[in-house]
DNA sequence: ATGAAAGCGCTAACAC
DNA sequence: GTGTTAGCGCTTTCAT
């Protein structure tokens, strides 16, 4: 590999000639410039990134940190982050930490991220006394609900509200007996999901019914169809199913479907997250869209600061996106 | 940040014992040892990536460059090559080319491939022409059926079979009018795919008919639905449909549901990649089956042979992994 | 506008 | 078992 004396010896020059050249970072002659080009064409020159790590500080790197990327949502997110993260000139690290709370902290002050410049981390199983392990020594942004003191920066999306407007939403098309799919204390996720379903029961004076309540750790379509399987079985009379997330939902869709379960008449169905698949499905799945682009502008832009020192207050900031509801098929439209 | 040096004066020895004690590269004393590490924890010692990258000409990053991660296919190869190069030691740099000719080309010579040790890649518009563009200096492996004369590795994903199998179960099965969908001219799998769908009408003697062919450029659900919409609204006859990859797959039977048609008895579907979403459609979705676990496994491999000099011939190899059918709901299933 | 030289933090070769 | 030292390739003063 030619390296940037080499371009120099070939070239006639010096070392901070060709330097000069290849950054930009001061004016060169046009004839010596053009003779630096075509020896860093002739050699096939390019410029070694450790070397100028080592120098600069920064590696151009961030790392972005998500439980499994083969769900959908997260598969979305990151697409977002690479686009976000390409135009603002850096590469993007991509790590998938399973979800659980042991992986999560070994990997924050591994040696994978070692080379970020900072990191955008979607956690799952961090608890609430894991403050300690988000002190780390680099940038860091947290997505989702959580609220560690006084550490990093995060971008909260709106689940207890996006969870009320779904709740609210099916209640408002005449039903009562709403299924909530998917609570479980392993993330705080589902718990304020759960409470913004309750919050929508109570403005509506329902009563709230454990026995509508389905627990289920993981968050796939197939827990979302064995749900549904679940309540079916036992008889538990409903009318609409508020599934925690979309996988859930289509989950849940699948099975209604197999047992000829009129969706949205004798059934209505809204899901979370708003991914691309639901759409699609027949019917197609009404859901709160978390405006995932939204939180990915919002993250990466207070990574940036943080990363050039722009923003450099010791105190973390919280970002709120808001989520809205969207109408399709699986929920009955409400007349104007 | 604390460097190697502030470590090894703190503990009162010098750097490369510090050096010794980090990277188990030679033995320590017991006591010496446990002097450095409570200088590294004192100092909250990291290693300067950078520094040791510049040394060891190595920087334990992989790349993989994709057409879109938001893709299903693409997204779930990708949480594998994570979960493979993770148990190699290396971390995962995603990028997405978007799938065009010019930006491919651009990005494997361009600044954002600078540290990565090898890269993945799974082109789409690059054309046989452009043999040029990946004689690279690193190591590469291509995901696809391109065979692009004397240059880097690559692993071929067994179109034509995998498609004459889809289009063999239909016709095993009494269809005799099969759509294609999704064929164009912009990358090769398109047509190798049409391929294997003609070879299984000619060994089943059936005439190919030009108007059960559809075009589309783009391979999402929406396109799946747009053409089959026309396949109906041009009153086209068909019994089934084999889709050229899943997305269309799922596009198709949302407008299948949507218009009554009984899938599969009037009309059979058969799409192509086995991406996890297929399996909780209604019905669910008969596929071909790449098996992408296998080709990561085989991509991952060849590039760190690669990397590591132990494979260092000059001709590039080339690796097939078959292809094999998955029989769900959307086929008709053959009596045994 | 260009050159000389120092040094980023680490590892490896070589001494002791 | 431990210390000394040279240099990986680049950028960046500081001269000229």
């Amino acid at each position: 590999m030619a390296t940037l004396r080499d371009v120099a010896i070939l070239a006639g020059v010096s070392n901070k000639t060709v330097s000069n050249v290849v950054n930009g970072s001061a004016p060169v002659r046009p004839e010596t410039k053009a003779r630096v080009e075509s020896a860093i064409a002739e050699l096939g020159y390019r410029p070694n990134l450790a070397a100028r790590t080592l120098r600069a500080g920064r590696t151009g790197v961030i790392g972005l940190a998500v439980p499994d990327l083969s769900y959908s949502y997260f598969a979305e997110l990151a697409s977002a982050v690479l686009e976000v993260a390409r135009d603002a000139g850096y590469v993007v690290l991509i790590e998938q930490t399973g979800g659980n709370r042991q992986d999560e902290i070994a990997f924050l002050t591994g040696p994978r991220t070692a080379m970020m410049d900072g990191l955008i981390f979607s956690p799952l199983g961090l608890l609430q006394e894991d403050a300690d392990a988000i002190r780390v020594p680099y940038p860091l942004v947290l997505l989702g609900e959580r609220t560690f003191q006084g550490s990093a920066d995060h971008v909260l999306i709106d689940n207890v509200a996006g969870a009320r407007l779904a709740t609210q939403r099916l209640i408002a098309s005449g039903k009562r007996r709403i299924a909530a799919v998917g609570m479980h204390g392993r993330d705080a996720t589902a718990g304020l999901r759960l409470q913004g379903y309750r919050e929508a029961l109570d403005l509506a004076g329902i009563a709230f019914d454990e026995s509508l309540v389905v627990y289920q750790e993981m968050w796939h379509r197939k827990e979302g169809a064995q749900s549904t399987e679940s309540l079916i079985v036992n008889g538990v009379p409903f009318d609409a199913i508020f599934a925690l997330n979309d996988e859930l939902a289509l989950g849940a869709l699948r099975v209604l479907v197999e047992h000829q379960i009129q969706v949205p008449e004798q059934v209505a169905l809204v899901g979370f997250d708003n991914v691309t698949e639901g759409q699609f499905a027949s019917p197609s799945l009404s859901t709160i869209d978390p405006h995932r682009s939204e939180v990915v502008r919002v993250a990466l832009g207070a990574l940036l600061e943080r990363i050039s020192g722009e923003f450099s207050a010791k105190e973390p900031r919280s970002f709120r996106v808001a989520a809205d509801f969207v109408q399709r098929e699986s929920t009955l439209s409400l007349a104007e």
